[in-house]
DNA sequence: TAAAATACGGAGGGCCCCGCCACTTAGCAA
DNA sequence: TTGCTAAGTGGCGGGGCCCTCCGTATTTTA
């Protein structure tokens, strides 16, 4: 495919802000005909744009996940690996918490999955691989933890404050906790 | 109500019997006109029975929950504190990895709360707080952690490894994760 | 400007949740 | 045993959502 109908890409573009507010709205199981009534076109439309829910939550939270990956980008050189690891971490469960549905996207293998090789978590779990790393040879963490190990974690995290009625300040807690060890051996 | 009609119990038991099997199957979101048929009543009275979705899990899951506290309870004087704790929470991960739905009756404030003071969460907590109270007078715990973080922190761990091709193994891997700590402070 | 390719949206089927209402049946009393 | 009464039942209709198909409209290209 060359190049895209004008229309086309206007209704992908219109349906993603839409997208984007419903989702913030309902969370992750916000209607796919709601959207599309708001957004003015029909709900097969919708299915022609993004063949499944996964794909539209991926749409729609890209830009979220390169800003993630970003910041993971920016702590690489930092003196303190393990303090710049754990601010990493900290920066995910905040957006998390923060935005509605998004973990939904992380929840890997989630109904719908496609094993696409570019999914979301795979690609933040790329970019927040060289802190751990280093945290890792600083001795900060054991050395057979993986960064999908974490942000699964994180992801339980965020789906089980959900419903809390301050979710991030509960999620910070929970994953400090985490982070600190329940009871770590003396 | 001083006692139910015996066709009404029987319905009862046979809804609670079918549910359970078509919630192992299809886990908490399991249909509920599907239950009624396959328990051979009207939709009608599978709401009867159970006002909400939520109520019928709990119902189901009642036994297993009293079973869990129960664990907690034998657990309660044993010599090592630590290991008591550790072993009951170990013990929860594995029953709500392994029983589908499970952990949705744990997510307390999920959708259909109603604050029910005998909800299965609560339960499960004050079964718990003499292991973590013993376990955090010997030091092997913070004294700020609550019994509700730990079940929270379960609660997330097992719906983010639902989807995983062995779920209880993995569950509780990231659970011996959270409690020596991601990176504890030496 | 006309033909071809692309995209659109509404209709229809299937499933589900929910509330209503006339009917059946269990349990009590005479 | 036989009625009587109220608790209990189940089917029906309304409203939604997801999904697919297909005739139609719009854009692009020749």
């Amino acid at each position: 495919m060359p190049t895209q109908r004008a229309d086309a890409r206007r209704n992908h573009a219109r349906l993603l802000a839409v997208a984007e507010e419903e989702i913030a709205a309902h969370g992750a199981a916000a209607s796919l005909e709601q959207i599309a009534r708001t957004a003015g076109v029909g709900s097969a439309t919708v299915r022609r744009h993004f063949p499944s829910r996964r794909a539209l939550l991926e749409a729609v939270f890209r830009g979220r996940i390169e800003t993630l990956c970003a910041h993971a980008r920016e702590l690489a050189g930092a003196a303190d690996a393990r303090a710049a690891l754990l601010e990493w971490l900290r920066a995910v469960t905040a957006y998390g918490a923060r935005t509605r549905g998004l973990v939904a996207v992380l929840d890997r293998c989630a109904p719908g999955d496609d094993g696409a090789p570019d999914a979301c978590a795979a690609r933040l779990a790329q970019a927040g691989a060289p802190l751990l790393r280093r945290a890792a040879q600083d001795g900060a963490v054991a050395p057979d933890v993986a960064v999908a190990d974490l942000l699964t974690l994180i992801t339980g995290i965020v789906l089980a404050t959900e419903h809390h009625p301050d979710p991030a300040a509960e999620a910070d807690r929970l994953l400090a906790l985490a982070v600190a060890g329940i009871s770590p051996r003396r």
